[in-house]
DNA sequence: CATGATCCCTGACTGC
DNA sequence: TGCAGTCAGGGATCAT
């Protein structure tokens, strides 16, 4: 399931397939994603030659002097650049072909994701315009995270920690799997009221989302269901998670067994030891 | 405004 | 082997 690093790596992977080429033909198979697969995509994008790939919080920003192509991986989706004349294969929902004869190939099962098209600016687009600052540097977006700042917008906060990290109002990028871990490097507690952390331990965290963030990046990214990255591989990370998908194993840093709960209808994982 | 619930969808998994 | 039921999960949007 794409969050920040799997998204970055595919940036990365799709990057140079893609600048300095032009679209030569764009096929939709599916338009059924989280929002309607524009119907003048083709239109739009076919003759476009791509300039820049960005990625601000989890979604891909595909510029061309004609327009922005937004695509975000929701959580089953994959990019990955192969041969136009490669048989598509079930929920490959849309191809990029350009010049080369390679395509831009978008696969995604549950359709959670999107792929939309932005005619000015893409951060002032209402997806994105409110999205908060990014926890690893980005061309895009330069806006400070750091303790103070989590510090600043958690006071007066009686939300679980673990749900305001993964806001993308407040930090974007961070998703169940990293948020987990992140508060497991910090030793703190997932349902702790993000409100009542001191300013020191926000430190901690923000530095632990920090690291776990680029050691995923480092690692390819962590594959559990249908990750994959440009080239159609997995990551490994999820061989060095701390405690997400562990309930019931042993915590690697004491004796304890991890935990799950739920909340919101989404897993928290944690050693109730080492994390308060 | 802050927060929690709901919904979209399918593959993987479980139990019979 | 097959089938029905359950669950996960990003995140916008709705309800409170």
């Amino acid at each position: 399931m794409p969050e920040l690093p799997e998204v970055e790596i595919t940036r990365r992977g799709i990057q140079s397939a893609l600048v300095g080429h032009t679209v030569t033909d764009v096929i939709v198979r599916e338009t059924r994603l989280r929002w309607p697969v524009p119907a003048h995509l083709k239109r739009k994008l076919s003759g476009s030659t791509f300039t820049t790939i960005n990625r601000r919080g989890k979604y891909l920003l595909l510029a061309t002097k004609a327009g922005h192509l937004i695509i975000h991986l929701g959580m089953s989706g994959s990019l990955r650049t192969i041969a136009a004349d490669t048989q598509p294969r079930t929920h490959d929902h849309i191809d990029i072909v350009l010049d080369t004869g390679i395509c831009l190939r978008y696969h995604d099962p549950r359709r959670f994701g999107a792929v939309l098209w932005c005619h000015g600016d893409p951060l002032k687009h209402p997806l994105l315009v409110k999205l908060g600052p990014e926890p690893i540097p980005n061309e895009l977006h330069d806006q400070i995270f750091d303790e103070d700042y989590l510090y600043r917008k958690s006071r007066g906060r009686r939300r679980a920690v673990r749900d305001f990290i993964m806001d993308s109002h407040i930090v974007v990028g961070v998703g169940n799997i990293y948020a987990n871990e992140a508060l497991f490097i910090a030793g703190i507690h997932p349902r702790r009221h993000a409100g009542r952390i001191s300013r020191h331990r926000y430190r901690n965290l923000v530095s632990a989302i920090r690291d776990t963030l680029n050691r995923a990046i480092a690692a390819g990214g962590t594959t559990l269901r249908d990750f994959s990255n440009a080239d159609g591989n997995p990551g490994y990370f999820q061989q060095t998670l701390n405690v997400y998908g562990r309930e019931g194993e042993k915590c690697r840093q004491c004796d304890n067994t991890i935990r799950r709960v739920t909340s919101g209808g989404r897993s928290i994982f944690y050693c109730s030891h080492c994390q308060h």
